[in-house]
DNA sequence: TGTACATCAGTGAACGCGCGTTCACTGATGTAC
DNA sequence: TGTACATCAGTGAACGCGCGTTCACTGATGTAC
């Protein structure tokens, strides 16, 4: 999908990265397809040659983000199979790619049937839903569904409340009091 | 603070409403006071004699949903003074009042420090973290900060999910599934 | 090894647009006397 | 009751700006022969 070089350099990565940062220092509200080529040291016009426009640039943006929280869950899993620890990941991706998150849960923003997008998306759903059926019997309640969202809701309230600053105690990567918060959850409904 | 009427009617009023109504249709980002000025049908240069700029109007609307979302938190606990209820209320709030929820929670598109906004912010968290207070002995915890952090991340993170569009299988109002979510807390850590 | 050609990433000038802001103004309302 | 004046919400023309988009182009790379 993504090529990897091209004549001069690789200015589809260089657009992605600087998208990236333009969006933590500014919100993607501000980003500007002529800032990031700005950024990147080429003409302004060069964007369109790999996104067209805004929404295919932030498309390729978001995909990058699910495809990396997906690969990130599955990771934490493998290792050590702890369902709160899965909640930690999702915190501690929120508030290390803060302008892939903020991205990802605006659909506005982008175009929400994109085939790659949308994969990613549900390698990443599935991670999260796959640590609840881990859990031993009985743990899991009745419904895993219910379980899985209520655990959901929780890791992303916290990310986006700390993302938003809502928090000002907290400390810069708050990883423990995560899990504090996490504890808090009940799986059995 | 809102003064109430003028000579031709109560445009300040109108262009907070009209705000709201933008920003419900094409989100924070694409506001510009032009637009508003057209929906309030007054003149281009209008809201400017009302909120100066950009910043002052939307610091007023997050004002306004902070006022709001404290009332309704307030009405809620008095009537049922259940915790649980207090999360429903929290949902509903942002899911009615969507356009003033997603201002109050990007502080970067206001003015943080306006005194009457940090009033009105102050008394929902108070609101929501006395909840907890209410509880009978034992069931609150150890820590009551972080029993209300926790009940907030998972109002708030079930609130912005359902915005986002993340949830698609969720009715219109969506009172009873965030019940459901929110009685997977436990007050105690 | 050398020449001729195709490809295509990136250029740069030009365009029209909506925006925020300014500023001298208008005209209805309210008040002093 | 009537006149003169002050106030100030709202007007409308003008400005400069950065944006997205278009389009003919350039020039380095890769390939055919």
């Amino acid at each position: 999908m993504a090529k990897e070089s091209y004549h001069h350099g690789d200015l589809r990565r260089a657009l992605l990265a600087a998208a990236a940062e333009a969006i933590t220092e500014e919100g993607p509200a501000a980003l500007s397809l002529r800032d990031l080529a700005r950024r990147a040291g080429v003409s302004h016009a060069a964007p369109a040659h790999h996104f067209g426009d805004k929404r295919g640039l932030l498309t390729a943006l978001a995909a990058e983000g699910f495809d990396r929280l997906a690969a990130a869950l599955r990771e934490t899993r493998g290792a050590t199979g702890s369902f709160l620890e899965l909640g930690v990941t999702y915190v501690r991706f929120a508030t290390t790619h803060r302008a892939h998150f903020e991205v990802m849960w605006r659909p506005d923003l982008y175009r929400a049937d994109d085939p790659a997008l949308l994969a990613a998306r549900d390698r990443s759903s599935a991670a999260l839903y796959s640590g609840v059926a881990d859990l031993p019997d009985g743990q899991a309640g009745g419904d895993v569904r219910e379980t899985g969202l209520a655990a959901w809701s929780l890791a992303h309230g916290f990310a986006t409340l700390w993302l938003s600053g809502a928090l000002p105690d907290m400390p810069e990567l708050p990883d423990e009091a995560a899990r504090a918060v996490l504890r808090h959850l009940t799986p059995a409904g």
